[in-house]
DNA sequence: AACGCGGGGTC
DNA sequence: GACCCAGCGTT
């Protein structure tokens, strides 16, 4: 048997149940693949449920309102997700009559929807030869066939793609494409992959030279800069002032707090500046620690001050804190707000 | 071609 | 800490 037909055989054995391979739906399968992006199974599959309860069909998603769109994604990061979501919602509903696109050439046009992506649904939801390249792929691939090129450089990423359109089941693609990725995330695992058992292992490159640890080869560099936040809560009686955030900058289109940020971690200077701002205010940090939250290229210091106010000032969005909920936030600050204020919605 | 974009899990 | 996860859009 060649390579295919053990993994698809494997497959057969082996495969996870998940919810969103019981449906042809274009929908369903599309919402699964974005929700999936950069995620783990088991942290997407919650947003998934949550979705198709709360937009049964892509006509609910077009028509919905994007804050509704982003208070559902909350919590799951990469929100420009959801607002390609909705995007390519309102051109499918509206500008293509409510038909889903049929063709890998077609699909890939979509907001938010890449060559991943874009195989991932013509395979899955009609059926069209063409191979999905993922995490999983490049890792089975270039260990089992020995591939040493840079995942990381985008020419390199044509081979793995020659190489699994060449592999694929013209017959069942869309099992292979489920096939092989189940293999990386349940056999062939970026650290300690179960080579003992592999059904691979008598002709695995990687295993037989013993470079399961260095393939697939990957060259990232990052650089991860400190920023320091420091949020208002400012308050008169139940209610307080949110901000929806708009530059080109993490978190877009969710919302916070009224916020200073500052170079450094400088407590005195930001309560004298604070002091002149509200000078009939008692100010109070809540935090005594900052909170450390680490994004992928971001490592945020947060601090909250809390200082009752007076009055609001005519251009300040005030919210009840019965509504606080109602609004999307990153998950840092609600779970902050959450526990500050004792609140018990989601 | 390189970088920015979340949050959580694993080792 | 470093790396990874059903990647994509922007520059």
């Amino acid at each position: 048997m060649d390579f295919t037909d053990q993994l698809l055989h494997w497959y057969q054995k082996n495969k996870r149940d998940l919810p969103w391979r019981n449906t042809t739906n274009a929908y369903y399968i599309w919402l699964s693949e974005i929700i999936l992006q950069q995620t783990r199974v088991e942290q997407g599959t919650p947003y998934y449920e949550a979705f198709i309860e709360n937009f049964p069909t892509l006509k609910d998603l077009a028509t919905a309102n994007e804050d509704a769109v982003l208070k559902l994604w909350q919590g799951l990061g990469y929100y420009s997700r959801a607002r390609n979501l909705h995007a390519a919602a309102k051109t499918i509903y509206f500008d293509l009559n409510n038909r889903f696109p049929e063709k890998y050439s077609d699909i890939i046009q979509l907001k938010g929807i890449g060559p991943y992506t874009a195989a991932a649904i013509a395979s899955f939801a009609f059926k069209e030869t063409v191979a999905v390249v993922d995490g999983n792929v490049f890792r089975v691939l270039a260990r089992f066939f020995g591939i040493y090129e840079d995942t990381a450089v985008a020419k390199n990423r044509t081979i793995f793609q020659n190489l699994a359109n060449e592999l694929i089941s013209k017959k069942e693609p869309d099992l292979f494409n489920h096939a092989i990725m189940d293999f990386g995330a349940m056999v062939c695992l970026p650290a300690n992959p179960k080579c003992s058992t592999c059904i691979f292992n008598v002709n695995c490159v990687a295993f037989l030279r013993n470079e399961t640890s260095i393939l697939p080869t990957k060259n990232k560099k990052i650089s991860i800069k400190n920023r320091y936040l420091n949020y208002l809560i400012l308050r008169k009686n139940h209610e307080i002032v949110i901000q929806q955030r708009t530059e080109k900058d993490i978190w877009q289109q969710l919302f916070e707090l009224p916020l200073i940020e500052t170079p450094s971690n400088n407590e005195e200077k930001l309560f004298t500046d604070l002091s002149n701002r509200f000078p009939n205010s008692t100010i109070k940090k809540v935090t005594a620690n900052s909170i450390k939250h680490k994004l992928s290229h971001q490592q945020l210091h947060i601090n909250f001050y809390e200082i009752d106010i007076a009055a609001f000032a005519p251009n300040q969005q005030k919210v009840s804190l019965n509504d606080l909920h109602k609004y999307a936030y990153p998950i840092v600050i609600w779970n902050f707000l959450k526990d500050f204020f004792k609140l018990e919605k989601n």
